[in-house]
DNA sequence: GCCAACGTTGGC
DNA sequence: GCCAACGTTGGC
């Protein structure tokens, strides 16, 4: 799962109240799929810091909550807002995730490239923008084995 | 800041 | 249903 680093980081996610959030936000249906008909309780997800310097993997969270309507999408207020999402019949929804561990090496983009395990990543892939994304059990693996993910309780 | 690769919108 | 125009993402 992608963020932005600026707006939420691995590090705010430490912070966050039980090491939790609600992933609020993503206004792409595909990417909705995901999270809404995919995801299960305890499923794995890497962290990824986007538009970043550089761009990296930086973590690993489980998902902490199954899909619910998104509700930032009827708050005015609320830069995700959207006027055709109804609350009687909702369209975009999120999950909870809670931090797993926080690689003490962050893996960026560049580095990645360059593992033969990893060439069919859907990440690595020219003009991949989708910001929730499958991962294959042995790319997840090989991720955390070259990350040294540093559990937060142990 | 540039631009490739999408995704969405709306006229027809 | 097609597709041009436009908007967004995100690496570089």
């Amino acid at each position: 799962m992608k963020t932005e680093p600026d707006v939420f980081s691995i590090y705010d996610l430490a912070k966050a109240e039980k090491s939790t959030t609600c992933w609020d936000g993503v206004r792409n249906y595909q990417a909705r799929n995901y999270m809404r008909d995919l995801m299960k309780f305890g499923d794995r997800v890497l962290v990824y810091h986007s538009n970043a310097e550089p761009s990296c993997v930086v973590g690993t969270a489980t998902i902490s909550n199954t899909s619910y309507p998104d509700h930032t999408a009827w708050d005015l207020k609320d830069p995700h807002f959207d006027p055709k999402s109804d609350p009687n019949s909702p369209r975009w929804f999120m999950v909870d995730i809670t931090l797993e561990a926080i690689f003490q090496v962050p893996l960026a983009l560049s580095e990645l490239r360059l593992i033969p395990e990893l060439f069919k990543m859907e990440l690595l892939r020219k003009g991949s923008r989708l910001s929730v994304q499958s991962v294959r059990a042995e790319e997840f693996k090989k991720i955390c084995s070259l990350g040294k993910p540093k559990r937060l309780n142990s």
